[in-house]
DNA sequence: CCTTGACCTTCAAGTAACTTGAAACTTTAT
DNA sequence: ATAAAGTTTCAAGTTACTTGAAGGTCAAGG
């Protein structure tokens, strides 16, 4: 029989983690004093301190490992525990190997640069949504400002409020088409809406769903379109530093939409599709 | 300015999250309403917000994403934040890929033998300790036993209880030898002393220091030496599947030494240096 | 103008797996 | 006998949040 001390200096633990295994009953001493309180381990013990360590280090939590060696368990269950618990350590090597890239990344930059350069660039992932929208190709910004207006002007007349999300467009032309820009431009839905607007230039706005997008890069542009250009090479650089690939069309969503004449206090957020690109 | 809500939305993250930014004073409100408590935020936080999701992304405590965006650290020292978390993350990944092999010897074992067998086999790692001692080559079990007792008993005169730990062995034949065991037996000693001790027979125990083991595969072995195939048999099956490899001598470290004719009530930790096979 | 429902507030507590510390008691060694 | 080392319980702290309760605010619709 070990007192708690002379047992945590042999399983390499220290006495408290015995003391907070006992409190919560998943190892409790073979014996213990009524009177002074005092814990007593046994040899044989170890063995079973060193199952639950073993089971720690796969990763399970402290109430698995209490089911477990309480055989609380069938094998299926424990396949599906240790299966489930597989994927999660898969995932979370990959998840740390992105981690790692971007912060190699920083490194290189503080080299480069000699600064700590705080860009905006973020990922985020974008839900399904309806879109009702027109797909156009514009030639230039005047024509482009002018059917948003017109857009703006008629599908607030037509559809209620509180069905309208945000302004925004898809970009379908190449990055960087100085013009005939082809763009869908309309209205984001918050509700699975089954409607045609027509517009005054006999085109007919319609409704589809946007696809979601596990992983989309995104910035925010302040100003009119002739900003987006440093925003798009942030973009860009971010993509091919960090290592990933553009997958799909981009998206811009209007935070603040353009009020005629006051066009440089719009706010854009840029959303393009990714993908790591996997060595 | 956007009440919290609409600011939540539009950066992809929760309100409450926003509401303990600010309650940390990480990240607050550009204006709040001294009378209703409202938190609004205008879109240039939106760049704000996400640095310090991008930093945080990198791993960095929140603790050291304020101390950045306040500008109070100097390039130096980021670069040291940033040198520290990559080694970090790559320990991280090391030791996810460890677990993620035993993970799968696991379930190799379930499909295997049906059920989930625990094993006692353990990695610890061990300090670098003086050892009292003296080699020998032993043609049997009972010549052992003998130095062992009369080591026990001239130590336990010569030198003080309390500078002594447990009697321990170092194995210096090959593995598997049935007869002419190159042994090492002694005592760990918990204080640096440097001592020599002459046995009856004319040999002199002497001090050395065992050097620190990063990882050992160690296994407890109850009853005398007889049992001792099976527990290194344990060791030798969890190293090969878990991808392990030996890379310096075992020891034994007697918990419960042996008392003459009551061999049987030993307890022996097996402990095997080893180092994992990176692929 | 009032109501209704959506939105907002603060504050407290819960999470996982421990560690640290305080105050008091027990055992061991000298 | 006394000091030092070891042990006890209990409370609180850790990180980065989330959830919930109780109550105040706001905008739209009748």
């Amino acid at each position: 029989m070990f007192r708690i001390g002379e047992f945590s200096k042999i399983a390499q633990v220290p006495a408290s983690l015995l003391r907070y295994y006992d409190d919560i009953g998943l190892f409790c001493p073979i014996d213990s004093n009524r009177d002074t309180g005092y814990r007593y381990y046994s040899v044989q013990q170890l063995a079973q301190l060193n199952r639950i360590l073993a089971l720690k280090d796969l990763g399970l939590s402290l109430e698995q490992i209490k089911r477990l060696v309480e055989n609380e368990v069938s094998p299926d269950e424990i396949r599906g525990m240790l299966t489930l618990k597989k994927a999660q350590i898969e995932q979370t090597i990959q998840a740390e190997a992105v981690r790692l890239r971007a912060v190699e990344s920083r490194l290189q930059q503080l080299e480069r640069e000699g600064k700590f350069q705080h860009d905006d660039v973020v990922l985020k992932s974008l839900p399904a949504q309806s879109f009702l929208s027109l797909r156009y190709t514009f030639k230039n910004l005047e024509e482009t400002l002018g059917m948003i207006s017109e857009i703006n002007r008629v599908v607030c007349k037509q559809v209620k409020t509180k069905y309208l999300g945000r302004f925004a467009a898809v970009i379908h032309s190449e990055l960087y088409e100085d013009d005939n820009w082809d763009l869908e431009l309309g209205f984001l839905l918050n509700h699975a809406l089954d409607i045609a607007v027509p517009l005054s230039g006999g085109s007919l706005m319609s409704v589809r769903e946007l696809p979601p997008v596990e992983t989309a890069v995104t910035a925010v542009r302040l100003g009119g379109p002739e900003n987006g250009h440093l925003c798009y090479s942030a973009i860009g650089t971010w993509v091919e530093t960090h290592q990933y690939k553009m997958i799909g069309l981009g998206r811009e969503v209007f935070i603040v939409p353009p009020k005629p004449g006051h066009e440089s206090e719009m706010v854009v957020e840029i959303q393009y599709p990714v993908e790591a690109i996997t060595v």
